[in-house]
RNA sequence: GCCGAAGUGGCGGAACUGGCAGACGCACGGGACUUAAAAUCCCGCGGGAGUUAAAUCCCGUACCGGUUCGAUUCCGGUCUUCGGCACCA
C-alpha cells in the first residue's frame, strides 16, 4: 500500500475494473431473494447536481447494503430524456434536440460514473430512443382501447412562454411548474387520461402504502379531494329546465337564499336571453373569461356576483330563490352550480353579506336558546347542532337529518348521494416536438383512427422548423402527411406529442426488460422484481410523477399485464441540499459543483459528507469544511491501513481466540461488535447513514487509542480494521476496496458477506449502573454483570454519597432497571 | 383556514421501547512532534455557582401545564419556522 491516499487514481481504476466485470449485474434468474433499488432517473439536463448525487448516494448505499447481504439487487439507471430545454436549445443555438440530448447524457453518464455508483449499466433506457418510445405509444393506444383516453374541447391551461398546454398538475400558484409564467386559460381539443376512472382506488390505496412518508400520502389525499354530498335539482321559474346542484352540506338545504352558477354554466345564456340582464351578464363574463384561475379563485379575491333576474324553486321548502352568477362558481367542479346557506357557510356568507341577501339559521348551535332562532347571525356557523326551521326535520340534530334529507331526495326522485373529486382528468397533449408523438391519425372518412402496433414507432421527424411559440411537428410535410391506417385514403397525423410525464410513469417497469423489442416487458421480467422494493426521489414529485406512477400500474395490472396494483412498496422524500440557509440554485448563486467537488476530494469523500451531514429526508447545509472533515476521516482510515500492513509485513497474525482476551482487548472486541450491530441496523432499518458513519468513526477513533497499547492483541485489531472497511465499503466504496486489496484479499471488498455480530463479544464482565436519588443522578458504580437486584440494593446502601443524599429521609420506594439503573424515592 | 413536518450547544446533528441530554463531525482552545509552519497524534469544549485546582451543586432540549419514581421522548395548550392544499360547494 502506498502511504499517501491517492483519490484521483484509486477511484478511476476500480470504477473501470467493476465495469469492465460487470461488476453490479444484476440476475435474471436466481436462489436469492430479490431487491428492487431505485433512485429516480434524471433529466439530462447536461450537469449533475448536488441534489442528484444525494439521491444516488443513498439508493448506492441500499443497493451495496442488500448485495451483500445475499439478495440479488436490480439497481438501474436512466435518462428522462424528452422535454422542453432540448427544444429551446434547438432554437438557440440551432442543434437538433436529439443531438443536443444525446451529448448532455454522454457527459452525465461521465459524471455518474465517476461517483463510483453500482448500476447495472446493461438495462441504460433513454425515454427518447425509439426503442422505449415506441412502448410509450403502445401503452397509449393501451388505455385508448380500454376507453381510458378521449380527446375533448376543453378550457385549458395554456403556458405563452412554453407555448403549449400543461396538466392541473403542472400548474403552481397559477404559474407554469416549468418557467413561473403565469397560466392563461385557452380552448382547445385536446388528449386525456381518464384518470378520474381510479380515483377511487388512487385514494383508498393509499392506506396500503405503509412504506411512504405520510406527508406524500396527505399531499395525495388532498390532490384527490374526495367528498361526499348529494346532488339536487331546483326547478326554473316558469321554464321546463332544471339546475342540478352539488353540495355537502345537504342539511342546510331549508337555508338556501340564492343559487348560484358559474359565469361558463350552460344554461346562463339562455335564461338572460332578450331580457334587461343580457348585457351587464355578457360584461360580467367577458371580464371573468380574462382572468386566469388566480386571479379568479384565489381567497385573496373578493367575491364578485351578479343576479341575473330568474328564480328557482328549493325542492324541499318550495320556497322562491334568486338566481346570481359569481366569479367563486368553477364550472368543471360537482355540476357548476352552487347552493347559497349564508348562515352556515363562511364563503357564502361574506357574499348574502355583500349582496344584503338574507341569512335564515337552520342549524341551531348548542348551547343558544331556541328563542334565538330567527335573531341575525354575526358569523356564519359551520359546525354541528339542532335543525331549526326546517320542516319536519326541526330537532333532529344535524347529522342525523343529513341522512334523512338525502333519504327524502333520493324517495322523491329529487336528488341523490355522490361522491366528488377535485382530482381532474389528466391532460397529456403537448404542442411540442420533443416528446412521443401521439399515435392518432385523422381521416376524412374515417374519423380518428390509432396508428397500428406495427407501425410503431411513430417516429419523430427531422425536417422540422424550431420557432420560438410554434409547434415545430406541425411544419412538417413528411410527418403530417399521412395514409389513413384502415381506409389508405390521404390523412394526417397527430402533431401534439406526450406529457413527459407519460414516458416516466413506466420506465421502472421497463428496466426489467429493457432490450425487449416484442413488447414494452414480459411477464417472466416484470413480475419476479415488481414491485419496487425502495424508492428514492425529491419531494417535488409527490403528485406529478408519484400519482400518474400509481396510476399507470393500477391500469397495466387491469389490462393483465402486471401482477402488482402498486409500483413503489417503499418510498424515501430526501431533502434539499441548501447552502447558506437556502436551496441551491442558479440564480442565487449558491451551487456546488459535484464534479470539482469529486476532483477535489474524490468521490468517496463526497459521498461520506453528503450522507455524514444529516438524515436523508432533512434537509442538508453544504458544508466545505465538512467535507473536509470527512476527507480527514477517510485518511485516517488509509494511515490506519497502512501502519498496520507496514508492522505487519512478512508477519502472520495469530488467530483470534476471543476466551484469552485482556480486558481492553475485551473492550476493543465490544466495540467492533457494538458497531456491526449499530451499522446494520442505521442501514438496515431505519436509513439513518449519518449515524451509521458516526458509529464506524468511533470505531476508527477506538481503534488509533486501541493500538499504541503495548498489550495491543495484533488479531483483535485486524478484526476491527477489516470490519471498518466492510461496513464502510457501501459508503465509499473505491477507498475500501483498495485496502482491502492492500490487505492482500483476493477477492472484492463488494463480494463480502455483511459482517454478522458475535452476540459473546458483546457480554461484559462488569456493567456500569447509574443510581439516582428522586430522578437526579446522584453517582455511578461498577458491578459484576450478573449481580443479583438484591445483592445490588444491599450495596448502595453503603455507598456514603447514598446515604449522603437519603439520610434523615424515608425511602418509600426503590426503581431497578436491570442493568442500568437503580432509583431511590425518598421523602 | 385545513393538512403535514420540525424547534436540542457557536454550527450540522445524536440520544432506538420513557432511564447518564449533547454521541460523531465542524469551529474553537490547550498540549505533543517540528528550527518553524502545515499536516498528524493526544486532551478539553452547554450555561452558572464554587475552587489555587478539584470535588460538588444548581439551571438547561421553543414556551406553559399535566402524567410518571423518572419526560428531549407520552398527554393538553401556546408560540415560531418550513412544506403542501386552499372560495372544491
Amino acid at each position: 500500500m502506498q502511504e499517501k491516499y491517492s483519490f484521483s487514481e484509486i477511484e478511476p481504476k476500480w470504477q473501470k475494473r467493476w465495469l469492465e466485470e460487470k461488476a453490479w449485474r444484476a440476475e435474471e434468474h436466481s436462489e436469492k431473494p430479490k431487491f428492487y433499488a431505485l433512485a429516480m432517473f434524471p433529466y439530462p439536463s447536461g450537469n449533475l447536481h448536488i441534489g442528484h448525487v444525494r439521491n444516488y448516494s443513498i439508493v448506492d448505499v441500499i443497493a451495496r447494503f442488500k448485495r451483500m447481504q445475499g439478495y440479488n439487487v436490480l439497481h438501474p439507471i436512466g435518462w428522462d430524456a424528452f422535454g422542453l430545454p432540448a427544444e429551446n436549445a434547438a432554437i438557440k443555438n440551432q442543434t437538433p434536440p436529439a443531438e443536443w440530448t444525446w451529448k448532455n447524457i454522454a457527459n452525465m453518464k461521465r459524471q455518474l460514473q465517476s461517483m463510483g455508483i453500482s448500476y447495472d449499466w446493461e438495462r441504460e433506457v433513454a425515454t427518447c430512443h425509439p426503442g422505449y418510445y415506441k412502448w410509450t405509444q403502445w401503452i397509449f393506444l393501451e388505455f385508448y382501447k380500454h376507453g381510458l383516453v378521449y380527446k375533448k374541447k376543453a378550457a385549458v391551461n395554456w403556458c405563452p412562454s412554453c407555448a403549449t398546454v400543461l396538466a392541473n398538475e403542472q400548474v403552481v400558484d397559477g404559474a407554469c411548474e416549468r418557467c413561473e409564467t403565469p397560466v392563461t386559460k385557452k380552448d382547445l381539443e385536446q388528449w386525456f387520461f381518464k384518470i378520474t376512472d381510479y380515483a377511487d382506488v388512487l385514494l383508498d390505496d393509499l392506506n396500503k402504502l405503509e412504506g411512504w412518508p405520510e406527508k406524500v400520502k396527505a399531499m395525495q389525499r388532498n390532490w384527490i379531494g374526495r367528498s361526499e354530498g348529494v346532488e339536487t335539482e331546483f326547478g326554473i321559474e316558469g321554464r321546463e329546465e332544471r339546475i342540478k346542484v352539488y353540495t355537502t352540506r345537504i342539511d342546510t338545504i331549508f337555508g338556501v337564499t340564492y343559487l348560484v352558477l358559474a359565469p361558463e354554466h350552460p344554461l346562463v345564456q339562455e335564461l338572460v336571453a332578450n331580457s334587461k340582464f343580457e348585457q351587464p351578464v355578457m360584461a360580467f363574463m367577458d371580464k371573468m373569461k380574462g382572468l386566469n384561475e388566480i386571479a379568479r379563485t384565489s381567497t385573496e379575491v373578493e367575491k364578485e356576483g351578479l343576479f341575473i333576474g330568474k328564480y328557482c324553486i328549493n325542492p324541499l321548502s318550495g320556497k322562491r330563490i334568486p338566481i346570481w352568477i359569481a366569479n367563486y362558481v368553477l364550472v368543471d367542479y360537482g355540476t357548476g352550480a352552487v347552493m347559497g346557506v349564508p348562515a352556515h357557510d363562511e364563503r357564502d356568507f361574506a357574499f348574502a353579506t355583500k349582496y344584503n341577501l338574507p341569512i335564515p339559521m337552520v342549524i341551531l348551535p348548542p348551547g343558544m336558546d331556541a328563542a334565538a332562532k330567527d335573531k341575525p347571525l354575526a358569523a356564519a356557523f359551520t359546525e354541528e347542532g339542532t335543525m331549526v326551521n326546517s320542516g319536519e326535520f326541526d330537532g333532529l340534530d344535524n347529522d342525523t337529518a343529513w341522512d334523512q334529507i338525502a333519504d327524502a331526495l333520493e324517495k322523491r326522485g329529487l336528488g341523490e348521494r355522490k361522491v366528488n373529486f377535485r382530482l381532474r382528468d389528466w391532460l397529456i397533449s403537448r404542442q411540442r416536438y420533443w416528446g412521443a408523438a401521439i399515435p392518432m391519425v385523422y381521416c376524412e372518412h374515417c374519423g380518428t383512427v390509432p396508428v397500428p402496433e406495427k407501425d410503431l414507432p411513430v417516429l419523430l421527424p427531422e425536417d422540422v422548423v424550431f420557432k420560438a411559440g410554434e409547434n415545430p411537428l406541425t411544419t412538417s410535410e413528411s410527418f403530417v402527411h399521412t395514409t389513413c391506417p384502415t381506409c389508405g385514403a390521404p390523412a394526417h397525423r397527430e402533431t401534439d406529442t406526450m406529457d413527459t410525464f407519460m414516458c416516466s410513469s413506466w420506465y421502472y417497469l421497463r428496466y426489467t426488460d429493457p432490450r425487449n423489442e416484442e413488447e414494452p416487458f414480459s411477464h417472466e421480467a416484470v413480475d419476479p422484481w415488481m414491485n419496487v422494493d425502495q424508492y428514492v426521489g425529491g419531494v417535488e414529485h409527490a403528485i406529478l410523477h408519484l400519482l400518474y406512477s400509481r396510476f399507470f400500474t393500477k391500469a397495466l395490472r387491469d389490462f393483465g399485464f402486471l401482477k402488482v396494483d402498486e409500483p413503489f412498496q417503499n418510498l424515501l422524500t430526501q431533502g434539499m441540499v441548501c447552502m447558506d440557509g437556502s436551496k441551491m440554485s442558479k440564480s442565487k448563486g449558491n451551487v456546488v459543483s459535484p464534479e470539482e467537488i469529486i476532483n477535489r476530494f474524490g468521490a468517496d469523500t463526497a459521498r461520506i459528507f453528503i450522507l455524514f451531514a444529516a438524515p436523508p429526508e432533512r434537509d442538508l447545509e453544504w458544508s466545505e469544511q465538512g467535507v473536509e472533515g470527512c476527507y480527514r476521516f477517510l485518511n485516517r482510515i488509509w494511515r490506519l491501513a497502512a501502519q498496520y500492513e507496514a508492522t505487519l509485513k512478512g508477519k502472520k497474525t495469530p488467530p483470534l481466540d476471543p476466551g484469552s482476551l485482556d480486558t481492553e482487548g475485551k473492550a476493543m472486541r465490544r466495540q467492533t461488535h457494538l458497531t456491526i450491530q449499530r451499522v446494520t441496523n442505521d442501514v438496515g432499518q431505519r436509513f439513518n447513514f449519518n449515524t451509521a458513519i458516526s458509529a464506524i468513526m468511533e470505531l476508527v477513533n477506538a481503534l488509533y487509542l486501541y493500538k499504541e497499547k503495548p498489550e495491543a492483541n495484533p488479531a483483535v485489531a485486524k478484526e476491527a480494521l477489516e470490519h471498518i472497511l466492510v461496513l464502510l465499503a457501501p459508503f465509499a466504496p473505491h477507498i475500501t476496496e483498495e485496502i482491502w486489496a492492500g490487505l492482500g484479499h483476493a477477492q472484492s471488498i463488494h463480494a463480502q458477506e455483511w459482517p454478522s455480530l458475535d452476540e459473546a463479544a458483546l457480554t461484559q464482565d462488569e456493567i456500569t449502573i447509574v443510581l439516582q436519588v428522586n430522578g437526579k443522578v446522584r453517582e455511578r458504580i461498577q458491578v459484576p454483570a450478573e449481580i443479583s437486584a438484591a445483592e445490588l440494593e444491599k450495596q448502595i446502601r453503603t455507598l456514603p454519597k447514598i446515604h449522603e443524599w437519603t439520610q434523615g429521609k424515608e425511602i418509600i420506594k426503590v426503581v431497578t432497571v436491570p442493568g442500568k439503573l437503580v432509583n431511590l424515592v425518598v421523602r
